[in-house]
DNA sequence: CGCAATTGACTGCCTGGGCAATGGTTGCCA
DNA sequence: TGGCAACCATTGCCCAGGCAGTCAATTGCG
């Protein structure tokens, strides 16, 4: 029934181990791809989530990246001077200031995102198609398990 | 031969991004385990790395965890304080500050695995143990390829 | 042997994010 | 309808970590 052992767990074989490394170590790489352009990568996933129709306000937004509300103001001011988005209150809900991206900002978000495709892609060389499908479906998987848990959390 | 594509790559099959997320979720339902016992996440992992044999040094543990060499020092004073490593100059390499976990340091370190290890367990309920195997597997293979990528770079 | 490059530990500085509190707005429901 | 909870955006505060620079000790190479 229960996967670790004390005797058997360790850094290598803990996920979340691995999730601290491949982030950490992934973010550093890909980093300068990003500072090219101007930008930071907490900036190109709020660019990219606005892009994709996943986030229409600074809420929704620090949602989406699970970023914290006050820090994701800041990132839209940053974004907002660099002319990438722009912030308009909303007519039916006052409260709300609608985020819309500047032909400017789709334009890094894309070039952006091209470079990092071709980056994971020279990256996965030597990689199976199906192995990188797999992966990506596990931690998906994964992630669905560490999002109930969270909700489940907040609700108790 | 390339696996992203333009048209398909998106937040849900980015592994930078799960890779985000699930480290970003997992830390924040982790935590509390570690506040009980008045550690942080990154005391623990360092304490472990220092428990493990894979650190003997600050310099040890920064490399070992990929952690800030200067964050690093801070973190040791902060454990040092608390009573959980001491330092001591090493005879042969007189910069080197060896570092050894007291008996109290082992046993917080001990007690926060074993709840970690149960917290695991019961996340995982419901997986079959070759989807974590297969899942643990991949991810240590990314973490390599990342690992080479980063060492291939700092070389260049 | 001697000098340059490297390494370990440490420090000051700065940025970015987590957290808590505030003001304004809306929806709900008694 | 009045009041209350929830919610959006924003701000101030604090802290951890990244970065650069210092000092001492060590290694390596000509």
């Amino acid at each position: 029934m229960a996967f670790y052992t004390k005797s058997e767990f360790g850094p290598d074989c803990s996920l979340g181990y691995l999730a601290r490394r491949i982030h950490q170590i992934g973010q550093s790489l890909i980093e300068p791809v990003f500072a090219a352009e101007g930008l930071s990568g907490t900036q190109w996933s709020a660019l990219m989530s606005i892009l994709a129709g996943r986030a229409a306000t600074c809420a929704d937004v620090a949602r989406d990246l699970s970023h914290d509300k006050g820090a994701t103001t800041r990132l839209v001011d940053a974004m907002e001077q660099n002319g990438w988005v722009t912030r308009s209150r909303a007519s039916d809900d006052r409260r709300v200031l609608n985020l819309e991206l500047t032909a400017d900002g789709e334009a890094v978000a894309i070039r952006c995102r091209d470079k990092i495709i071709e980056y994971w892609n020279t990256l996965l060389t030597g990689w199976d198609r199906a192995e990188i499908e797999k992966l990506i479906e596990l931690m998906q998987k994964l992630r669905t398990t560490l999002d109930d848990a969270l909700t489940e959390g907040r609700r108790a």
